[in-house]
DNA sequence: TGTACATCAGTGAACGCGCGTTCACTGATGTAC
DNA sequence: TGTACATCAGTGAACGCGCGTTCACTGATGTAC
């Protein structure tokens, strides 16, 4: 027997979604991605489990499978919720800055690499190995690409003001985008533990160098 | 009983590493490693399991903790002998271009991503964040830091010859480092895909940005 | 407005699995005498 | 050279665990009439 008491429903629109007394939860979905978002926060990538986001929100552990076709399936949702977070977060970062495009592109980069930060766990998951295919989530690619040609059109944007050299904007790009996603990589895996300068400082300075690298030649 | 043969032994000194009908191993915390190798190369970090190594090296599932006091140092073990590997390859690239200074640099950066490459799953295992505190594991933190240390020493090099812009060569060793361990990671973790250029040449194309933008400021 | 019923989101129990680790043990080694 | 014995690298069985997933089921919903 369940200790949840059993109550006669008493309306039949979807309830404000906190109330859990009832026997149809009223926004499963929503609240398994809530739950894995938080253990992937809170306890890292391998915490979560279909079987603890179903204890987490409160439903058995066959639930889950209503809504999601397996495992990989709320990985890719979660991975999905991070692209949306980091692309809105560096939109912020970049909006002060509209009209001074190499100061745009730096705030991009700083933003990318403070979401990483300050989400650890979310980050690995979202470029991790297990969704390296992401043929079989569409939505989670589309998400991902946005990303990118923020990224882009940032710096098609310098390039128009002559803040950036020549060439394919997708090319530089890749460099750019490499450099903060290694910077985030590095520090999310404490991998720059006891090098010199603080944490903090390193984004700055690394987004400075990859700023000043991308400029125009004069040679 | 067990189906191996029991043969009095032949002679006292260790054997030449290969024979396995006998009761000591010889070299099992070698034959361990080489298992655990091989296991992350061919079936990924995941599979890095200590049971699965013992299986792979003929013993029992207990005989690992002879030689491994848990799972963790047999991993540390595998990210140590990475970073040898890594070393080695980058040093290999760097030598045609001893006279060169710059080259040298580009040599070292695409040596770094050739590793990854090719070791895909070692380069997670070495960088993952499973390792990612190594005061546990000094040997593992020291071949870590040689490399690094490779890194800067190159880009002093660059900067002696006037190849490259003043600052501390600590700071310009992060930036180049987050550039080609974000190119490494993206690639080994399948980001780049559908991207235009071909994955064998972004390592052309990035470290060929990177050089430039590490060179001398005019302005 | 009232009721039969199809739909489907949940339940709870079970499956088989492989893992890390511990334990008391035994076989082989090599050293002290 | 021969032997007793301490050492220790292996064995094999077992522990408890949590996982993904499936199954037959039941309770609630909301629609057709």
């Amino acid at each position: 027997m369940s200790m949840r008491a059993r109550r006669p429903a008493r309306r039949s629109a979807p309830p404000p979604a906190v109330r859990r007394e009832r026997y149809h939860h009223g926004d499963l979905r929503r609240a398994l991605l809530d739950a894995a978002l938080r253990l992937v926060e809170s306890e890292g990538a391998p915490a979560l489990t279909l079987r603890a986001a179903a204890r987490l929100a409160g439903v058995s552990q066959a639930a889950p499978y209503r809504h999601f076709a397996d495992k990989q399936a709320l990985l890719a949702a979660v991975a999905e919720e991070g692209f949306r977070a980091m692309t809105a977060a560096m939109r912020r970062a970049m909006h002060p800055h509209e009209d001074e495009p190499l100061l745009k592109f730096r705030a991009l980069g700083l933003g990318y690499v403070e979401f990483a930060r300050s989400h650890p766990a979310h980050f690995r998951v979202m470029f991790g190995p297990e969704l390296a295919d992401r043929s079989t989530h569409p939505a989670l690619a589309e998400v991902a690409a946005e990303a990118f040609r923020l990224l882009v059109a940032s710096i098609a944007d310098c390039q128009r003001a002559g803040f950036a050299r020549e060439g394919d904007p997708e090319d530089l790009a890749v460099t750019a985008w490499s450099t903060v996603h290694g910077l985030s990589a590095l520090i999310v895996n404490g991998q720059l533990g006891a090098r010199g300068a603080p944490i903090d400082e390193l984004g700055e300075r690394v987004t400075q160098n990859l700023f000043l690298g991308l400029g125009p030649r004069t040679a």
